[in-house]
DNA sequence: CCGTTGACCATAA
DNA sequence: CTTATGGCCAACG
């Protein structure tokens, strides 16, 4: 097989973005652009949120991944967003009053 | 093939 | 703290 260029891999994307996230431990969280950049694709955050959104494996922990902002990106109030806090506090992580977590104290990996 | 959409990010006000 | 704007790129209709 020669000729593979660039379209006929879309799983490519899909995997290495699950591959990204599913290094992030319990107890931790990660953001979209930094899954992103592990992925192999900087800058391309909202291809990791449209790829969880469009089907996520059942060994991908997509809670773990918000928003830089510290704060889910699901509409929080509603329940999709009510789930994914409520699965990271049964992991240890805490939120703010204001609906955000400390990404200097819980992002995974720690990168300056 | 084209226009719109979206679980984002960075900067500005 | 919030809101607005521009950029990025794959998937949808």
């Amino acid at each position: 097989m020669g000729n593979s260029r660039r379209s006929n891999q879309r799983s490519e994307l899909y995997s290495k973005i699950y591959a990204a996230v599913r290094s992030v431990p319990a107890g931790r969280v990660s953001t979209y652009g930094r899954i992103a950049s592990l992925a192999g694709y900087p800058g391309q955050a909202r291809l990791v949120g449209y790829a969880l959104h469009r089907g996520v494996d059942d060994a991908v922990p997509w809670h773990r991944v918000i928003n830089y902002k510290g704060r889910i990106s699901l509409d929080t109030g509603a329940m999709a967003g009510n789930i994914q806090q409520a699965l990271l506090e049964s992991e240890g992580v805490v939120f703010s009053e204001n609906g955000a977590v400390d990404l200097d104290k819980y992002v995974y990996p720690e990168i300056s």
